[in-house]
DNA sequence: TAGATTGTTAATCGATTAACAATC
DNA sequence: TAGATTGTTAATCGATTAACAATC
């Protein structure tokens, strides 16, 4: 459980769907679930969910599964959302509120513990709750707020260099939401979320798809497969 | 360019990192942009792009590179974004209010074309110049307005209900934000943004670095890439 | 021409899957 | 015990990279 070896990224991602899955089990009641179940509803199968799982240790029970409460624990563990982690949203425009009204951060474990915009008109002003500070106040908030994870929501243009503040005030993590490529130190985590990308993705899929059925094809151009996080079922 | 052969499901998703790659360059005033370069901001290697890009044409001219507008052009149009597609929000909620009043969708040539919600209060309100219809009207709506793509902003709860009724009213594609995994028919382009699958990706690897700190090791348990969008640089 | 950079091939690397002994 | 399901190994599959002839 502790001295891994290497894990593929992919598998790591997986583990936060196996996670919401589990926590749909969870409410539903269900006290145990097979690797079977699990990868069904994900559109993976049974030998994967098995493979992830076995990276970080051993959570199962031959002959029975996995106990929905016990795993969800493990996941939570392993993810790091069994602590609290206080974020900092920058950038209180459109979605920098919304993000700061969401109740699914805290849900996992994720308190917005500061805003920060850099148009004076907005600094003062309360948005889910919070009043909005003036950037200059970052470094310092960060510091006494123990904000760890850093949340970009500013144009594109400006990305760069909040994320720089965001790295010299001490944050570990940035989540960017700016249509830019942004560039932090390595021993800085970043993942970027670009949503007008998913709507070019989900367009390029049914072009795809229309293309494919014009050339009456049944093997597809692109496998119909994840994109986004990776979550994605079919049916009928 | 029209009869491709198989293409990597991530390739197609670094298409949409290269345009926005791109969009930069274009406003930056550069007429042309090597390969090297393209993927010097997107730390990804020269051969990747060349071979990305090769999937669907030849684009490039040997010693001298990419024209940057011709390739945008070519890429939009292999995304879909050089034609108008037709959005509709369901769940005017938080997030929904926001995606409905962000620029970046129509930058990328999507209109939000109708907004939905089940709550009577919301319903007859306005959201970014908009008025909320009430959910009878989404097959209506769908047909007048060509709508094509759906995008759901409901609570986990009602995804898997309110994909169905998209579905039902004829949309190609939706794009889930519900924290939940929903099921499409494969006639039927889905993409999933989970936000706070987000954050955990990013609280697991900074952990993952502080782990792998301890272990004062050199080789990372999970290699510092990618997560998100797949959009991730690194400096220093 | 010399220098640069493409598109593409072949080799490498990594991730997924099938299969099964071990276990409840 | 018989049936189910795990963790893990070995085989397969797919994606990335290095290298280079072709081209501007």
């Amino acid at each position: 459980m502790s001295s891994r070896q290497d894990v593929p990224r992919a598998a790591a991602q997986r583990l936060s769907l196996y996670l919401r899955q589990l926590q749909g089990y969870q409410r539903a009641g269900r006290s145990t679930v097979s690797s079977h179940e699990l990868a069904g509803g994900l559109r993976l199968t049974d030998a994967q969910v098995r493979r992830d799982l076995a990276y970080f240790g051993q959570f199962g029970l031959p002959g029975v599964g996995y106990k929905v409460d016990r795993l969800i624990a493990s996941l939570r563990r392993i993810l790091g959302t069994d602590r609290g982690w206080s974020t900092a949203i920058v950038g209180v425009g459109n979605l920098g509120s919304a993000l700061a009204r969401y109740r699914g951060f805290e849900e996992q474990g994720f308190r917005v513990a500061a805003l920060f915009d850099s148009d004076p008109r907005r600094v003062g002003q309360v948005a889910g709750g919070m009043a909005i500070r003036p950037m200059g106040e970052l470094a310092e908030t960060v510091r006494r707020e123990a904000v760890r994870l850093g949340i970009i929501t500013v144009p594109a243009e400006h990305a760069q260099e909040v994320a720089d503040r965001l790295v010299a005030a001490g944050v570990r993590g940035i989540l960017n939401f700016a249509p830019a490529s942004v560039a932090v130190p390595a021993s800085v985590a970043l993942c970027s979320v670009d949503l007008a990308l998913q709507l070019e993705q989900l367009s390029f899929l049914v072009l795809d798809a229309q293309r494919e059925r014009r050339r009456g094809g049944t093997s597809p151009g692109v496998p119909p497969e994840v994109s986004g996080d990776g979550r994605e079922t079919e049916a009928d």
